[in-house]
DNA sequence: CCCAGAATGACTGACGCC
DNA sequence: GGCGTCAGTCATTCTGGG
């Protein structure tokens, strides 16, 4: 019996299937592209509506869309490309300038940044910042959501005027709109449509790959190469440094408008779609992330960004230090690991697990063959392994991890998620949503000597609490601490693990981070007198990779709720200043 | 309704080879 | 550089049984 029993070929078949029926939908699907070539629906348009979205400004879009009609894109994206180069649109670091024109819309916060004798390029920043504050607040006081404007203030820049921006929001309201009421087969071919072209956007303006003729120059200009150099993924993806590897950063520069405190600590999936990175390091004050791999610090790889204002000197790693190897943290396996299965490290730690008849799948697999199975059926296995993070518990026995061995392996107590009303596949699901402990902890252990006599802590999007527990080990007593959590049975999670490890502090829990507006924290900080440190690691439903069904970015439905985590610390900074 | 299992690819970076 | 190949990814949704 050879090995083409098993079906583990035919996976590539059936994919090339679904090729075809998508490869082909480069233009617009017939009944648009007729609705959309006059102009006086222009507003509607999803040309328009596609370019908007790649991140042109509107008028550009509707200006090129005009002069050439709406039929060839690619012309249109050329037009655009060399619009956008000629015009010099803000890049990223030039938008942070402020605008000579609109200074006199400079709001009363600006006050709190004018009492030093310099003025700085970090002040001009502030400045700015403070003036889309109140853009903000003015859209939001005429009764856009918080997510919708911050989008738009990003979208179009700080120079826009308020019209701009409300007409930006109208228009993607009413694609929001016209995407539901799409009948499910248009919605397809027109996101394959939106997909194939945002392709070749990136290849043009972000990789510089197959430059439109003529705009060489002008487009690849420098400030995306630096800001490719600046967020390029380390390799080894160590960021600032590990306590198992050897480093040489010692040292950043903060832009000024970060500095601490309040401390802040954001984290999220590294291998986000691009862009995304750009976006949220340009929201959170120009500091650039620190990319670590969990596999320095364990057992399993957890690849994720984190950008912080914390000092990264002396900084020191929980004891003891936790198995970095499989077999050290799996003895038992050692006597049933195959040789030909070379894994040393667990991959990522997911919310779901490999099923019974995968496994049942492999063992009768392997089971036949008296030596090593043939390559091909080796490489079936090692894939699906590699796949699921499935151990050897047996003979020709694989299984995927228990929930305690989640557990143990992100750095926190065992049976931390165990009881309490919550099902196995639940407690998959919030682990798999979590900080590794003793990553997160080796970032924040250079706040233990700063704060001997204990921080008060807002935690948003708390999970299972993965930043309190990495605190609590640190040994940095816990003041008060909010946290807000959507899910029920993270939060009951947290609040037993708070009981049983008698903190001496008190904890507030929140269902919402909608619920946390400016007056609800200043109730709050005006009891305890203001945050320390603000952690928080945003959903990545809508960036994580193994999204099949709704990787749409920053802008995706939980995902957006970055802007919340930076409305936030937006406004505990600002109500800081009063607490320090 | 709750729970567990199963089916559902795309996107991106790294690397070897020419 | 270009191109093919490969590995890896904090997931969503439907279904079926209790």
């Amino acid at each position: 019996m050879g090995g083409d029993d098993f079906d583990w070929n035919t996976d590539d078949e059936l994919e090339i299937e679904n090729y075809n029926s998508s490869s082909s939908c480069l233009t617009l699907p017939n009944g648009d592209a007729g609705e959309a070539s006059s102009s006086a629906v222009l507003a509607n348009s999803k040309v328009l509506d596609h370019f908007v979205n790649m991140g042109f400004s509107r008028e550009m879009v509707s200006k090129v869309i005009q002069e050439y009609g709406e039929e060839n894109e690619d012309k249109l994206l050329e037009e655009l490309l060399s619009y956008k180069a000629l015009e010099s649109s803000p890049q990223p670091q030039q938008r942070i300038e402020p605008d000579p024109c609109s200074s006199e819309n400079a709001g009363s916060s600006w006050d709190d940044f004018s009492d030093t004798d310099i003025f700085s390029d970090d002040e001009e920043i502030a400045k700015t910042m403070s003036e889309n504050d109140d853009t903000l607040r003015s859209l939001v006081k005429m009764g856009y959501k918080q997510e919708e404007a911050l989008v738009a203030i990003e979208r179009l820049g700080p120079n826009a005027s308020l019209e701009e921006l409300v007409d930006f929001i109208g228009v993607a309201q009413m694609a929001k709109a016209e995407d539901a009421l799409l009948p499910p087969e248009e919605k397809l071919q027109y996101n394959d449509y939106a997909k194939s072209n945002k392709r070749r956007f990136y290849d043009y303006e972000v990789l510089g790959r197959k430059k439109p003729r003529g705009c060489e120059k002008k487009i690849l200009n420098e400030d995306d190469d630096e800001e490719d150099e600046a967020l390029h993924l380390p390799n080894p993806m160590i960021g600032f440094g590990v306590p198992t590897e050897s480093s040489f950063i010692t040292h950043r520069r903060i832009p000024e408008d970060a500095i601490g405190p309040p401390y802040f600590y954001y984290e999220n999936v590294a291998l986000a779609p691009k862009g995304v990175w750009q976006t949220i390091s340009r929201f959170l004050y120009d500091v650039q992330p620190e990319f670590v791999d969990s596999k320095f610090f364990c057992a399993a790889a957890r690849k994720r960004g984190y950008i912080h204002n914390l000092p990264i000197q002396n900084r020191f790693p929980l004891l003891p230090l936790p198995p970095r190897t499989i077999h050290e943290a799996f003895p038992l396996t050692k006597k049933w690991w195959p040789s030909w299965d070379t894994r040393t490290k667990l991959n990522c730690l997911q919310t779901c697990i490999g099923s019974a008849k995968l496994t049942e799948r492999i063992r009768k697999a392997v089971e036949i063959y008296d030596e090593d199975p043939p390559e091909s059926v080796q490489k079936f296995v090692l894939h699906q392994c590699r796949k699921w993070n499935l151990v050897w518990v047996g003979r020709n026995k694989v299984a995927p991890l228990e929930p305690d061995e989640v557990e143990t392996l992100l750095g926190f107590p065992r049976n931390h998620t165990r009881g309490g009303g919550i099902s196995r596949t639940d407690r998959y699901k919030s682990l798999g949503n979590s900080f590794q402990v003793d990553t997160v902890a080796y970032h924040l252990s250079v706040l233990k000597e700063m704060y001997p006599n204990g921080i008060n802590l807002l935690s948003l999007f708390s999970g299972i609490g993965g930043a309190e527990v990495a605190l609590h080990r640190l040994g940095i007593p816990l003041k008060n601490v909010v946290s807000v959590e959507k899910s029920e049975v993270n939060r009951n999670i947290v609040r037993s693990w708070w009981e049983q490890t008698n903190q001496k502090g008190n904890l507030y829990d929140i269902d919402d981070v909608r619920e946390l507006d400016g007056d609800r924290l200043e109730q709050l900080m005006s009891t305890f007198g203001g945050f320390d440190l603000i952690v928080g690691g945003s959903p990545c439903n809508n960036l994580a990779g193994s999204n099949r069904v709704s990787r749409d970015g920053l802008e995706g439905k939980e995902s957006s709720l970055f802007f919340d985590y930076f409305r936030i610390l937006d406004l505990v900074k600002n109500m800081s200043a009063k607490y320090r």
